[in-house]
DNA sequence: TCTGGGGTCCTTTTCCTT
DNA sequence: TCTGAAGGAAAAGGACCC
């Protein structure tokens, strides 16, 4: 298989270019405001947006342009300790219906072109090319700037690229050459371009795995290529021992996959402060209630019901827990989901300020005769 | 002045049944 | 009736990703 990766680069002021900027956090209305206020979001100045330092509230930081991780800056970084960092960057609010249009136009440019594609989030797919006429032009190079052009006139994003003979080694290719790269890794390339790679660019291996390898005395890929892959296994276990050595490797034989059915919906909330149980009950009991009709909507609207209804809920010392209890039927109205959700918040000890609040239903099944297709469509 | 929201997947623990 | 083993399902927690 010869395995494409793409990711857009999101945008949307070209006047902010090359400037640090962060998205997260704000209000969208104060973001609409300025673009009415200046007619339209092109003419806005660059000194009227809003700055990091004047910025108050909680929340993180969704992603930052180059010019704005020079700081050190960068995605799930809170937003006060990101103001020390860069405290004039521009911030940003997440507009998540623009990023949703924006999204769409990526990956249908990408299925034009395509079509066996594997959404990966927002930003990002895979594309298995083996069977695209001409996919292996120049080791898959001009397709993959026809893709990066048909974007651009499509959306005015751009767009990297790796393309490698597998999703792991695609998805670390595309990381070589950004923004607007394209990046082509073959199989003998594996020791040369990836060994040299901290283990953490492995997408899998997360802050704690990266720890634990590095208390190892593993800092490469390359390090723990070398490493027995029994070894690996005595330390990390059978599934994830196998799967790091092979990684290593380069070696990965996941499909493309298409098409997939969600496991679970849920919906959460952080507050604005923290919220005790007692002497905040009634705020709480209606943002309780309230979560229970998004996450039933959720259900509703894209055709789902599920049997397993769980809550999950943060301390003010950032200390999280979960619960969950199975039904013998599916729902997915918001009455009964929000009954089976109060049983679950008395098993649970409710002693102190509470940060965040979830509501979650999983073991989906599909609630009525509407074809996949229909569902995916009224989905959006 | 810390640390979002929506997911998936995996491991460990707990509970129930045989 | 008690005890223990074994296995599966459900529950809980955690790592990771975008």
């Amino acid at each position: 298989m010869d395995a494409f990766f793409a990711s857009v680069e999101l945008l949307r002021y070209p006047q902010l270019k090359g400037l640090p900027v962060v998205i997260g956090g704000g209000r969208r209305r104060a973001d609409d405001e300025l673009s009415e206020r200046h007619g339209g979001s092109q003419q806005v100045p660059v000194d009227a947006f809003p700055r990091l330092k004047d910025y108050v509230g909680r929340g993180v930081i969704t992603t930052a342009t180059y010019a704005a991780r020079q700081f050190g800056v960068g995605s799930a970084m809170g937003l006060m300790k990101a103001a020390r960092l860069c405290p004039q960057a521009i911030v940003l609010p997440v507009d998540f219906d623009e990023i949703r249009r924006y999204s769409r136009a990526f990956k249908d440019t990408i299925v034009e072109l395509a079509p066996v594609m594997e959404d990966r989030g927002v930003d990002e797919v895979y594309i298995d090319v083996t069977e695209v006429p001409g996919g292996q032009r120049e080791g898959g190079r001009s397709l993959a700037r026809l893709i990066q052009r048909s974007i651009f006139e499509r959306t005015g994003l751009t767009c990297s690229i790796g393309v490698a003979p597998n999703k792991l080694i695609a998805k670390m290719a595309s990381e070589f050459n950004k923004p607007n790269g394209i990046s082509i890794v073959y199989e003998h390339d594996v020791q040369s371009l990836i060994w040299p790679l901290a283990c953490r660019k492995i997408n899998g291996i997360g802050p704690k795995s990266d720890a634990r390898l590095q208390a190892l005395g593993i800092q490469t890929i390359g390090e723990l290529a070398a490493r027995e892959r029994d070894w690996l296994i005595g330390q990390f276990g059978p599934a994830t021992g196998a799967w790091m050595h092979a990684a290593a490797w380069g070696l990965d034989d996941r499909p493309v996959v298409t098409h997939s059915e969600p496991v679970s919906m849920s919906r959460e909330t952080t507050f604005e402060r923290d919220l005790h149980p007692r002497h905040d009950r009634s705020e709480l009991g209606v943002i309780f209630t309230g979560l229970c009709e998004r996450v039933a909507e959720d259900l509703q609207r894209k055709g789902y019901q599920g049997r397993t209804i769980g809550i999950k809920l943060r301390y003010d010392d950032f200390r999280s827990l979960t619960r969950d209890h199975t039904l013998p039927q599916p729902i997915c109205d918001a009455g009964t989901i929000r009954q089976a959700a109060g049983q679950l918040l008395k098993r649970v000890p409710l002693d102190r300020r509470l940060r965040l609040l979830g509501v979650r239903v999983s073991s989906m099944v599909k609630s009525d005769g509407k074809s996949d297709i229909q569902s995916d469509i009224q989905s959006d």
